[in-house]
DNA sequence: TCTGGGGTCCTAGGACCC
DNA sequence: TCTGGGGTCCTAGGACCC
């Protein structure tokens, strides 16, 4: 089963503030270079889309109304969801902020159909929150989501081994989960445009042009998928810990940019030191007021969650790069993360410098977002602004996807 | 009054090793 | 008198997702 909350920031605000109810809305960031996260479904009557900037947004629907969006409350409608869908079965994958994965196999006894079963879900949902969901329930997690997405608001859509060939034989690839714009296009120049022509694709031309997926591609096109629900504890180790920000303005100021990668870095480096990851690789993204977006990365010589050696890599990185003009976004993340062994330094100096962090990370953890932070962070003049920019839906309500946010 | 931020996975070339 | 074949790791970019 896979449960898509509909346009879930946005009916969270309406929900909250009656007056938004039935107005077209649109949930953006705080900072003056945001994008619409999420339209009601009374702003996406006139065209507005997720990704689409104020000026857009406004040019579709006059009377859209801007709503900045607050993280905590998303949060905890999540895990006020996720506790409701726990209810049903333990495996409960929270795929995203908003959406997730059920296993209801041994689940259906209580209820007696897949559908009474659904019925129940979002009537739960609903008394508790106020809000709707489309849910889609399938052999598999790739059926499923297709499935939730074919009836929204409120939907409910059930495919079994039976009706999903029938479903698949006429729709667009381009539908499923994982064949995007690149993708679709690729395909279509082989001829290839329903699920059901690519169920039928011969293996060896899948396999040629595609690689490793071509084989994955063919058996998506039949509707098989054997990818599990990950409950919470059995998901996969995270891979990297990164911050991206765009500037209020394009800079070519160096004090500036360095005091961003600060920023950054400690980012970074307390949400790794949060969950015991360290990294070995770190990478610097910049992006230029052309939207030319371009990254280089290092390899350590040990393992790090130290924001200073994060920060000195990065800089090290951007001498490196030789910026051509202003910039538009800077970005900092690891990679080749291990558990940190919490081994003590032999030597006073790295045990003092971790101390410091434990006491920084302590005292944030206590008093919110970044309480204390470092002096060069707060020198006068040009701008760090702490704008919170745009809420990530990739956010997860816990763990280390979990993003603090203030 | 121009285009966010969080991720994962795959590819392809080159360095390096035996 | 002309250059093998196996492998790993690293890097940069891009497709795709919410």
């Amino acid at each position: 089963m896979h449960v898509d909350m509909n346009a879930f920031f946005a009916s969270v605000e309406q929900r909250c503030s009656p007056a938004l109810r039935g107005k077209p809305i649109a949930v953006v960031g705080s900072a003056k270079r945001t994008v619409v996260t999420t339209a009601s479904y009374e702003a996406r009557a006139f065209g507005v889309k997720t990704g689409m900037n104020r000026f857009e947004a406004k040019m579709a629907c006059p009377q859209i109304i801007f709503v900045v969006g607050d993280n905590s409350k998303y949060i905890d409608a999540s895990v006020r969801i996720l506790e409701i869908l726990n209810s049903f079965s333990p495996l409960v994958e929270a795929y995203s902020i908003d959406e997730a994965f059920i296993d209801i196999t041994g689940c259906l006894a209580p209820f007696g159909t897949p559908s009474a079963l659904a019925m129940e879900v979002k009537r739960r949902i609903k008394e508790a929150l106020g809000l709707t969901c489309s849910i889609g329930i399938a052999p598999n997690k790739l059926l499923a989501k297709l499935a939730s997405d074919m009836k929204k608001p409120d939907g409910l859509v059930i495919m079994d081994e039976a009706s999903s060939p029938g479903v698949l034989e006429d729709l667009p690839a381009g539908e499923l989960w994982g064949i995007g714009p690149r993708l679709t296009e690729h395909l279509g120049r082989l001829g290839i445009r329903t699920c059901g022509q690519l169920g039928r694709a011969p293996l060896s031309l899948l396999r040629d042009r595609f690689g490793v997926i071509g084989e994955r591609l063919k058996l998506m096109g039949q509707g098989i998928y054997s990818n599990e629900v990950a409950p919470a504890g059995h998901e996969d180790e995270a891979r990297s810990v990164g911050h991206s920000t765009t500037l209020p303005a394009d800079t070519s100021e160096k004090g500036a940019i360095r005091r961003y990668l600060l920023k950054l870095s400690e980012m970074v480096g307390a949400r790794a030191r949060e969950h015991g990851l360290k990294g070995s690789k770190v990478c610097l993204t910049v992006r230029y007021p052309d939207f030319y977006t371009f990254s280089r990365q290092k390899t350590l010589p040990s393992h790090t969650n130290d924001t200073r050696a994060i920060y000195m890599s990065a800089l090290s990185i951007l001498e490196v790069m030789r910026l051509r003009t202003a910039v538009r976004l800077l970005g900092v993340s690891i990679s080749g993360l291990a558990k940190g062994s919490g081994q003590m330094s032999l030597f006073e100096d790295d045990r003092r410098r971790q101390r410091l962090l434990e006491a920084m990370d302590e005292v944030n953890r206590s008093f919110g977002g970044y309480t204390i932070t470092w002096g060069s962070l707060l020198d006068e003049g040009s701008g760090c602004d702490d704008e919170t920019g745009v809420i990530s839906p990739a956010w997860r309500p816990v763990g280390v996807k979990r993003i603090n946010v203030k």
